[in-house]
This record gives C-alpha cells, sequence and structure tokens, in this order.
DNA sequence: CCGATTACTTCGAGACTCGAAGTACCCCGG
DNA sequence: CCGGGGTACTTCGAGTCTCGAAGTAATCGG
C-alpha cells in the first residue's frame, strides 16, 4: 500500500515549492522579476552552451509563444540577449549579460537562503537529491 | 559547501513539481479543471474539518479574492459548497459535495499513478516523505 | 450603542498562458 | 535552379489567474 505514501510525497514536494516560492516573492520583487522571468532566469546556466528558444522552452515545460513573451521581458530589462544561430538561422540562441548573471546568482542565493531545505543537514539534503534524482533521471527523456 | 546542494535541491523539488503538473495536465483537463481549481479540491480533504475560507488561502498560499474567484468555480460546477460558520457568521466553512469528493479522489489517483515519484520503492518514499517532513515541519507554523 | 477589527466579496487592472496565423529559414526531390 | 514541406520563432487575440482597493456583513470592546 504504498499508494498513501506517494500521495504523500507529492503532497510534501507541492507545499515545499509553494514555501519556497512564498518566501523568495519579495526578493523577486526587488529585482522587478515575476516568478515566471525568474523561473527563466535560472533555466539559463551561464556555465553551459546558450540553448535555444525550442531547448529552453522544454526545461520550462511552457510553449514558444509564452516562451517569446518571457524572453522580451528579459530582453527588454537588458538581463538577457537574443543571437541567431550561426549554424541554423532560423534558430536564436539565448544567453544572459553581465547583468543577468548577476541578478540570476542573486536569486539563486536568496532562493538557498530562504528556502526550507537550508534547515536540512549536508547529509540529509545529499539523500534527498538522490532520491529526487533516482525518480526524475529515467524519464527526462522526450517521451 | 552545503551549498551547491541545496541549490540541486530546490532545483529537483522545482523540476519534479513541474514534470508531475505536466502528466497529470489531461486528466485534469478531462475534469473540466485547472491547475488552480485542482489545487483547491486537493486541498479541501473530506476526513478533516471543513475549513473556512481564511484557513484555505492560508493552504494555498493565496489571497483572499483569489479564492473567492477560486471557490466559485468550484461550487458552480457544483463541486463544493459553502455554509455560513454557526460559531461565527462573517466566515463561510468549505466542503466538498459528493461529486466533488469523487472528483477529488479521481485526481490524486491519476497524480499518484502519473507521477515521476511513482518508480521510487516504498523504502525510498518513506525517506523521502520522512527528509521532506523534516525541512517543513518546523517552519508550518504562521510565522 | 459606537468605533475598530475581521472575514469575505466584488471590481478593475495587470500578468501569464496558449492556439492560430504569419515570417524566415532549412532541406529535398525534381 | 526551383518549388514544396517542414521547422523555429514571433505576433496576435482570447482566456485564465492573481492581487490591491473598496464595499458589505458580522464580531468585539468600551
Amino acid at each position: 500500500m504504498t499508494r498513501r505514501t506517494i500521495e504523500a510525497a507529492v503532497a510534501a514536494n507541492h507545499e515545499l515549492f509553494l514555501q519556497t516560492s512564498d518566501r523568495v516573492e519579495a526578493v523577486l520583487a526587488e529585482h522587478r522579476l515575476t516568478p515566471a522571468t525568474a523561473h527563466a532566469l535560472w533555466a539559463i546556466d551561464p556555465d553551459q552552451a546558450a540553448p535555444s528558444m525550442k531547448e529552453l522552452a522544454g526545461r520550462l515545460y511552457c510553449n514558444a509563444p509564452n516562451l517569446s513573451f518571457v524572453m522580451n521581458q528579459l530582453t527588454n530589462r537588458g538581463l538577457a540577449e537574443r543571437s541567431p544561430d550561426p549554424a541554423d538561422r532560423r534558430s536564436r540562441v539565448v544567453a544572459l549579460t553581465e547583468e543577468g548573471r548577476r541578478v540570476r546568482s542573486a536569486v539563486i542565493e536568496a532562493t538557498v537562503a530562504l528556502t526550507p531545505l537550508a534547515r536540512l543537514s549536508a547529509e540529509d539534503l545529499e539523500q534527498l537529491v538522490s532520491l529526487l534524482g533516482k525518480a526524475l533521471d529515467p524519464g527526462e527523456g522526450p517521451a
């Protein structure tokens, strides 16, 4: 009878997400970010290859028009830049500006400080990441 | 240096939430539910005392006008009912109808079946619930 | 009874999301 | 070379969600 346990796990996961979002909200507002723009900002890791719009939409589980809308806000604020992909000029590649990298760091820093997860020990945290990874890993493919 | 681990945990938590929402989306649509109405429906446990609007808004991390909006949708679809609290007639108490309980069960059932967490063993799940509980428990008070 | 506070609703504006339609580009067969 | 089909993205328009401000009804303390 693991059904009850799964239900509890889903609920706890959702609750953690809501609590974290709630606590970070004020910090996002200081940077004039909304949940949607902050999410996109977080998803663009400057240490990785600049993603295309399509790639990024996949990461954010949103569709192309929505991502265009969100990216317009980030570019208008000078946090991100779009440039055509030389290899395929239909595609546009998204990268953060220096200001974008600064704001992204600040958002992550604040989230790490405010999330209820900050209470857990290093050991517990690694166990948690391992468990979540076990659930997510096999399914991260396209279908 | 647990900072990186917390960041990974927050990201994994967020990712799991998005994947679960994404997979359940079609089931919600069949029941003519949106994420907001489904969330409210989930939060009203028929086995517990019927919550007031204020209590429910707290659970959902939303404000009063928003909850009124969402509850109107649920009551219009015949899934929930509002009745004045006899003890304090300013307050309204929310309960699910029989149809509401049916739909709620169906949504939870589908979520449990579709969430990536369903892949984990019973042992892993209990560990996960325990870890999440450890993070959430001390902070579930009002402030 | 009266003023202050609380719970909720209504109203109006802003933000987010998405389907449909349009543009620019790649690729392939002829 | 040229046309047709498919892909990546944007624009447009409509619908949904969220929230602050203002209004109503009820409780509480004096």
